[in-house]
DNA sequence: ACTTATCCGTTAAGCGCTTAATTACCCTAC
DNA sequence: GTAGGGTAATTAAGCGCTTAACGGATAAGT
């Protein structure tokens, strides 16, 4: 209890007047020590504040006790989404009373972000990581399976044997334009994020995909870089181009917040004369005005469920493939029938 | 390279003909070896892809290459907040290249937080830890002392020995103040977070005392806990109250977007009729309408040079009190003249 | 009464790396 | 020719923990 001086299981031996080996197996609950025993060196450990060493454990056991995270995105888009912290507290969430513990690398482009993989692995840091924002023949993919390192995806499962937990977006894009079209739309536009994300491409997929089936010639999908500039560029260019479209859809909500402003700028009367809606709802959505119509997502329960999967999946458990509780549209103020 | 095989020194020592003593301090440029066997294992290092284990080097040399940050704020406002994931990529920029990695917790309690700290030291995962949102008489503060934990303090120099990185909130409260008296307001409210916390108390009091060297009789302070909900309410009841200001300076930005829309909803135009000052610049400022007046901080910078601190306090260094650039006031839309 | 099984505990090796102590060898100096 | 001084290596102990392998004692089986 007093600083600097760590308790180790030879110090309870010492107590205890037994070996460490004894010490060892009544910490760990395993057969091999009576009851009484088991009941004083553990009384003696925790009088004593005894914490094992991650480090002499890993060093033993070959586990780090420790998942990894790292987040590629621009430092300039990563303060903005709410998506990460949410991620983050869902993982927490699921990590929280165990022994495992995150850690957390931000880098800012791909090749720091293998190297980050890459240099755990070989440190023997963590026991498995997770991935997001998979790319189409994402280099991850192939640099987890050469190293053996296990790992959970965050999105769909497009890699066969690869564990993930998904959510199924096409349902809630699906959902959006079949709102959008009772509403009266018929002209409506996507603003996506990059090409290269899967879920970019899985969502816009969808969206075609029900566009077709909705009879909507001229929906179609534009794209962006999640910031709110790109963003304001792309809005205004839609906005004011040939037959201009009486809805969109982002794909997160900072952009669509920043559409709000184009309109505004553009005169354009939010939900009037133009229909937005986000995804990703956010306290972002929420406080703006009007406020924003938004898809949910169970983020925070997503990152819990992946954790979990991965911690099984260290444990030796078959790459399953988990999928999440439905997305959800919250109208609120910023979707309207179109003008007649 | 292939999956699965690590290779340690052992191995490098049989490549290279040479004991494992030798391949230790080939590796770490001390004197022992000579020019020409250093350079031969180091080529045979990197052939192999030798990567230094981190639980094994913990464990003989007590360091464990990582850093704590544990951030006590619930779900619901952590994902809100731009500002954690902006510290965090200036954490990250003074951590990439070195061998230290951040382990990240997020809680929402205090005694888990102190638990997270204890365990962290218990089971010497980190070298030394990050503090923020420091409150009055904290427990923190005992804590690493008791532990000899080295910390750093984000925030303002209140425990004498306690290293610590401050940004001059009193100059940014007494600009504002300045600011908004030259356009005119005599009215002005602060709406600040938690009494609790430290930065809180020291704005609170730059602002109090501001407000007497300007005399501003009716400048005032309440308290709200960061959440939009919170925010709302209390900016409505001020708004509502008896003699009501004309202007508002908010302790984060989502207060201040939030009191965009009671305005809005009291009928209330901004900036005509309500000045409104955002703490914390963010997206969320630039892309509401009208844009909010914001004060600047440098907090990717505070991270950063917390860290670089935090990494020579390790190192023995003595604790400095670090000052980063100053705040900045970005005027936009959210502030003029009072109403006539 | 003797083997067998069971239970409790100790021993010791090993995880991968660092580092003080030691040895081996070659040079220079008196 | 031998003591002294570098330099370049090896040896081995130790960091704190886990865990096979082993041993001694007691209980049970025939």
């Amino acid at each position: 209890m007093v600083g600097g001086k760590r308790p180790t299981i030879s110090d309870i031996a010492k107590a205890a007047g037994v070996s460490t080996g004894a010490v060892s197996y009544a910490l760990n609950n395993r057969p091999g020590v009576s009851e009484p025993t088991r009941r004083r060196i553990m009384d003696i450990a925790d009088r004593l504040g005894w914490v094992p060493s991650s480090a002499a454990r890993s060093l033993s056991d070959g586990r780090a006790n420790a998942i990894g995270l790292v987040v590629d995105r621009p430092a300039r888009v990563i303060g903005v989404e709410p998506y990460f912290m949410q991620l983050i507290s869902g993982i927490q969430g699921a990590l929280a009373g165990g022994p495992t513990s995150l850690l957390l690398q931000v880098t800012d482009n791909s090749a720091a972000e293998l190297a980050a993989y890459r240099r755990w692995w070989g440190e023997r840091r963590v026991d498995g990581v997770l991935l997001v924002d998979l790319v189409q023949n994402d280099p991850r993919v192939e640099l987890v399976r050469e190293l053996r390192l296990p790992a959970v995806v965050l999105g769909e499962p497009v890699v066969p044997d690869l564990p993930c937990v998904w959510t199924d977006d096409e349902l809630a894009v699906t959902e959006v334009l079949e709102y959008l079209v009772a509403l009266g739309h018929r002209r409506i536009v996507r603003v996506a994020g990059p090409t290269k994300f899967v879920h970019t491409q899985t969502r816009s997929r969808a969206f075609t995909t029900a566009a077709a089936r909705l009879n909507l010639p001229d929906a179609r999908v534009v794209h962006a870089d999640y910031s709110d500039e790109a963003a304001a560029r792309v809005t205004r260019r839609v906005l004011t181009g040939g037959t201009a479209p009486t809805a969109l859809v982002f794909d997160n909500d900072v952009m669509a917040v920043s559409a709000l402003g184009v309109a505004h700028e553009l005169g354009l009367a939010v939900p009037d004369q133009l229909s937005l809606v986000a995804w990703d709802d956010s306290a972002l959505c929420r406080l703006v005005r009007p406020a924003l119509s938004a898809v949910r997502r169970p983020i925070a329960e997503r990152g819990a469920a992946a954790v979990r999967l991965l911690l099984d999946v260290i444990n030796g458990a078959p790459p399953e493939q988990v999928k999440t509780s439905d997305p959800e549209l919250v109208p609120r103020s910023s979707t309207a029938h179109p003008p007649a």
